[in-house]
RNA sequence: GUCCCUAUCGUCUAGAGGCCUAGGACAUCGCCCUUUCACGGCGGUAACACGAGUUCGAAUCUCGUUGGGGACGCCA
């Protein structure tokens, strides 16, 4: 049997980081067992659902290289097939008209909450043999509810839990098409995996109160029961709760924070999962490793620093063309204008492996594009007297001294034993002056990537 | 309130009864490298929530307690 799994989100927002991971290990199973992973967009509420997200969550997953098999499949564009199948299940008898308002269940439920019980529909309209159904009120649009068992328990070997049961006394009868005619979720998904043959469901955890219930919709059904895995969520970088105000950021968030795409995989990959020691690999390796034994069952806290890590590794093992790119955007965000020299792509190739981000990267690269204006404070501490002859004299020689590493790095060595400085005494108001700080690599280097003419330029303002 | 899930270093995790005086990674601390800052190398601190069982033996199995999370919609 061919694997089949899917990624089914509701497009009213972004593709966050939880709804990524849920998608990278549906795909990473399909991949792994040579099977099929399918988009299915569930936009039945359409009240909230927007073109705008659906764009959103396939930007995120083009981002992420994350390509599906089948699909994207939209829900809205299949209401006849589940008119169908919700005709099947009234005529069958699995399923029946309720007439019980909105504003009936409430005070319904909010009296069973006071009396301490578990809110839920009272079963006034299901049919039962030789019961009496009440006549429909006039002017009462009804629902169909479904007819869950009463007795017995509906259960799963769930992949990533182990064996969880639900009593069906538990469950009550769920509406599965409101007043308008429309189905509900609970009913779409149902009919969507038997049809779409999913085998493997994977998704959030939040789902586990559901699962019960599609079960039974299937079993009604005459349908095959796929396999479930629930994944448990993703907590905040401080072990709160996922919500709009904080963490809960669109995964394209993490591109314009200047993270690669293949840090965040192999981050969210290793996030509930695991293969014994490993933490570096790639999106391929994770296709030929996954499985859903390792899979943690408990919540899983964010940490920004260990993606940050991950990021500087693939920084430093990225192309530096790509590199150039990715950083060029950038600094044209922040209107920065590139000259022709120096490359920047010869900016990255020596920044590169200082940095954790390619923000960091464009902050490094900027002051080689536009004037910097040194902080006071700091020339003052650095540009001291009894070094000031020997950084005038360096701006004169620099006039006619071969434009190369090892020229200016003699150069500077000569000019240190004539004046009897150490190199931190020189080189730190040479940092100062050209890029307004004190962290750069080795003088030299920068040096020649500047250019005679600016690094001339610069150091004459001061001297 | 009811139901369901969950519990190993600060964090992500390894761990399927003896391999565990609990391993790896991030973070942190120290040392080395060094032209500053990084990078890199080496080393250190740091955890089985608690209580009962089962067993010759439990981080691993069972039960309970406590903590955390989820669900209880004509949302998905």
């Amino acid at each position: 049997m061919t694997i089949r799994t899917r990624f089914a989100p509701s497009p009213t927002g972004f593709l966050h980081i939880g709804g990524a991971r849920t998608a990278l290990f549906s795909w990473a199973y399909a991949r792994k067992m040579g099977g099929a992973f399918i988009l299915r967009i569930e936009d039945t509420d359409v009240a909230r659902s927007t073109p705008e997200a659906v764009q959103a969550i396939l930007d995120g997953m083009s981002w992420l290289n994350l390509g599906y098999d089948e699909g994207p499949f939209y829900q809205m564009q299949r209401m006849d097939r589940y008119k169908e199948v919700l005709a099947k299940m009234l005529a069958e008898g699995h399923a029946y008209y309720c007439y019980t308002t909105p504003d009936e269940l409430e005070a319904m439920r909010e009296a069973m909450r006071a009396r301490g019980e578990k809110p839920r529909y009272d079963g006034c309209w299901r049919p039962e043999s030789g019961k009496v159904l009440p006549v429909p009120p006039e002017g009462v649009a009804p629902v169909v509810r479904f007819k869950n068992p009463l007795n017995g328990v509906a259960a799963w070997d769930d992949l990533v839990k182990g064996r969880i049961v639900f009593e069906n006394s538990e469950l009550d009868d769920l509406i599965i098409a409101r007043s308008d005619g429309t189905p509900t979720y609970n009913f779409c998904v149902v009919v969507d995996d038997w049809d779409m043959k999913i085998t493997h469901v994977i998704r959030g955890d939040d789902h586990v109160n559901n699962t019960p219930r599609q079960i039974n919709i299937l079993k009604a059904l005459g349908a095959t029961v796929p396999q479930y895995a629930h994944l448990s969520m993703i907590l905040g970088d401080d072990g709160t709760k996922l919500s709009k105000r904080h963490g809960a950021v669109s995964v394209m968030q993490y591109a314009e924070d200047g993270f690669l795409p293949e840090a965040v995989i192999n981050y969210l990959a290793r996030l509930g999962w695991s293969h014994g020691d490993e933490e570096v690999f790639s999106a391929e390796q994770l296709c030929l490793w996954f499985d859903l034994d390792h899979i943690t069952s408990s919540a899983a806290q964010f940490n920004t620093d260990k993606l940050r890590w991950l990021n500087q590794h693939y920084i430093k093992l990225a192309d530096n063309a790509r590199l150039a790119e990715l950083t060029g955007g950038h600094l044209l965000a922040r209107g920065v204008a590139l000259n022709e020299t120096p490359a920047l792509e010869d900016v990255i190739a020596l920044y590169k492996g200082r940095v954790a981000t390619l923000v960091e990267l464009a902050d490094e690269a900027e002051v080689f594009y536009v004037e910097v204006h040194p902080d006071p404070a700091l020339l003052a501490e650095h540009l001291l007297p009894d070094v000031l002859p020997a950084l005038r004299e360096l701006a004169e020689r620099f006039a006619d001294v071969a434009w190369e590493t090892p020229h200016l790095a003699a150069l500077i060595k000569e000019l240190l034993t004539k004046h009897a400085l150490k190199m931190p005494k020189l080189a730190m108001p040479l940092r100062v002056m050209l890029v307004g700080q004190t962290h750069t690599p080795s003088v030299d280097a920068v040096l020649v990537l500047f250019g005679r003419e600016t690094v001339i330029a610069r150091m004459r303002k001061y001297l």
